[in-house]
Formats: structure tokens, sequence, C-alpha cells
DNA sequence: GTCTATATCGGGATAGAC
DNA sequence: GTCTATCCCGATATAGAC
């Protein structure tokens, strides 16, 4: 691996544990046995370092999401989508760990991280409008809002909400715990058989869910 | 106002604005138009300022738990006491921007602010539990945990989630969203006539909710 | 109680040799 | 590409005069 990819990925690595604040550029250096020097000649300051993190991220969601939209999805696969939307989110924790400084400090990732999340949100609403279309799913525009502002409130905040309460959410759990909760919220407006979809909600709290939705993906 | 007096409400209203990382010493003392060794002669660093405003900031919220659970609750009563636990957690924001940071900072206060958390939540789940034996409140034991953690979720991450969509929701407004999620969520599970209550959910949405609850409350 | 002055420390950043 | 040496700066913390 070229040093300047070896940079990226143990940074991305130490700000996801440790938070980009307190991982200095010497820490990252430290952590690939390479002088303060020659981390400045691949990339001048973190500043660089997050802005292609950034890219990294936004080119991976952007290929879930059009993944999710480029055909007809069934509520199960609607269930998978999320998942692979969270896992992306888990994969670049330290961007929701404090984004307003974060955007203070790299001013140049605000707008395009606020558009790509905008994106995000705007494509979990046409999803529910078309189930909505598709008369498996009955809830009014301003609940359908609702929804996806829940939604986005547990993809970007769960694990702070976690961490702040101590429990240690081992990273499998953490998904199916958001998952579970996106799930609650959606659960009273599905119009389909109580049975079929208590089992989904059932799976996810079992965190069986990959047997369960695995194959259904693919 | 004794000069402790004052810093600490200067301390708390730069921490809630800025951030408690971006506010120094000398910022503090700055505002306040006295020297940093005058501050350090009060308050022997920001560790101490912390511990003081945690302390504050417990025994309010204290006081407004023990006020929700000394005589039963209607629903509406209800909402007014999460109002009043909103309102309080945004008196003392800043503790919710990056509660890991803050917590390995000032590891003195992790394990009491967890608690008092806890505390908040085992509060609601007692409340939710007391609708539901007078049976104005339908809902298994693990949908009452999911509604808890919702709440909590709320609770504690909503100002953040917002301020990183850059939507600029001030206090009032975001006081009535975070009301407005939570109730949406409670919402399927309430049993009295659905019009009364979507009465409720109106006036939260229409940010009227002082005048529809005020009186309700004392 | 309050000030000024100063010591210390860590992170960000760069110059210049190899 | 990589290293060492160094500089600058902001934040914490304290000493000693008033």
């Amino acid at each position: 691996m070229k040093t300047a990819e070896r940079i990226l990925v143990t940074s991305l690595d130490l700000f996801n544990h440790h938070g980009e604040n307190n991982v200095s550029s010497v820490d990252i250096a430290l952590e690939l046995d390479i002088s303060p020097g020659n981390l400045y000649y691949h990339f001048k300051g973190k500043e660089v370092i997050v802005a292609a993190l950034f890219d990294l991220y936004k080119s991976q969601m952007d290929k879930v999401l059009s993944a999710g939209t480029s055909k007809p999805l069934s509520i199960e696969d609607f269930f998978y989508f999320l998942y692979l939307i969270i896992e992306q989110g888990q994969l670049f924790q330290f961007f929701f760990h404090n984004p307003s400084d974060l955007f203070d400090k790299y001013s140049g990732i605000a707008k395009p991280f606020k558009i790509q999340l905008i994106t995000l949100e705007k494509c979990i609403e046409n999803l529910l409008n078309e189930f909505k279309t598709k008369k498996i799913f009955a809830a009014s525009n301003a609940q359908i809002l609702q929804i996806v502002e829940l939604v986005g409130l547990v993809f970007t905040q769960s694990a702070n909400y976690y961490s702040m309460k101590g429990q240690a959410v081992d990273d499998e759990n953490y998904l199916y715990k958001s998952l579970a909760s996106v799930l609650f919220a959606v659960l009273p407006y599905i119009n389909i058989e109580p049975g079929e979809l208590h089992q989904l909600q059932e799976a996810i709290a079992t965190q069986s869910l990959v047997g369960e939705l695995g194959d259904v993906a693919e």
C-alpha cells in the first residue's frame, strides 16, 4: 500500500476510535512509524486528510443510495437498504461525533456534508412515498416527514446516544439496535399482515437479521 | 452578583454557544472583564467550573423529575413534563454536544451524568407503565423500552441533529420539534379518542403548545 | 479579590539535509 | 520520499505585587 493510502486508512481508524479532535498529526505519524514531516509531504495538514476521507464517504454512500433507488424495493429490501446506510455511516463514525466543531474547523466539508445528508433523507422519503402508492404503507405527508426525521436522527446520532449512556454497544449490536428503532417507528404505518413484519422485528431484535434479510438483498 | 456566580453564568453561556472545547479560560475571563489570574482564584481551571455546572444541572433536573413523579399525571401533563425536561436539557446544551470527549477530559462527571440520564429514562418508563395500568396506553414492555430509548435519543441528540443539518432551529422551535417527535412515536399506542390527541399533536406542530398545555400544568 | 507577568506544554506547520 | 530540527501559537497554570 502506498504511503498516502496508508495515511488515510490509519487516520480514519484513529479518528473513529479517539475522535478527530483528539488525534494530532504527530499521533498519526507515530502510528504509521513515519515522521511528521513526511506526513506533511503527502497531506498538508489534517484538513486535507479530512477532506479526502469525506470524498471517500460520499462516494461510498452514493453507491449505496443509487443501488437503493435504481429498482423498486420491497419492505424487506428497504430495511436491508437502511442496514447498508447505517453500516456506511458507522465506517465513518467520526464525522458524526461533533459535526458543529468539525464544520467550524474544516469549513470546506460543511456544505457537502449537509447536502449528502439531505439527499439521503430525500431518498428515504421517496421510497416511503412509493410504498404509499403501492398501498403497503399508509401515512400522511406530515407523518412521512416525521419518520424521515426520526430515521435521520437515528442514523446520525444513535452512536453518540449509546456512548453517552455508557453502554458499550459493539459494532454489530449497534446496527441492529438502530434498525430496530427505525422499524419500531415505521411499523404502525405498514399495511401488511401483522405477523409477517413482527417476524422481521423479532429478527432484528434478536439480531439474527443477516440470516433473515441477507438473501433478500441480492 | 458575586464574581464566582458571574463566572458560572458566563461560562455556561459561552459553553452553550461555542462548545466547551472552544472556550478557553482566557475567553471566559475576557468576556467578564477580569484577569485570568482572578478567574483561577475563584475556580482552579475549567474542570471545577464544569463540575459546578453539572451540580446545577443535576439539582434542577431532579426538581423537575420529582415534580413529575409526586402525583399521577394525565397524558397532557406527561407532555408538559417532557417539555420541562427538554427545556432543562437545553439550558445545559453543552453537556450534550460531545459527551465522550467531555467525559474523557472531566472524568469526574462521567458516572453521575450517566446515572442522571438513566434515572430520567427510568422515570419515563414508570410513567408509561402507569398509563398502561390505567388502560389509556397499550404497549408491550419491549415497546415501552423502545419508546423510552427514542425519548432518550430525542432528548439528548436532537439539538446535534438539527445543527448538523444546518437548519437554524431557534430555541423555541427546537422544543416543539422535539416534543412533536416524541408525541409521534407515542401516539400509536395511546388509547383515547383519536381526535383528542391529534389536537395535541396539531398544537405542538403549530407551536401553540403553551396556550394548550400551559394551564394544564399548574 | 484582583492584577500583571511568566512558565510550561502540546499541536500545527515548515525549512533544509539526505 | 523521508527525516531532523525548529518555530509559532494558543491554552493551562502559577507566582508575586497591589
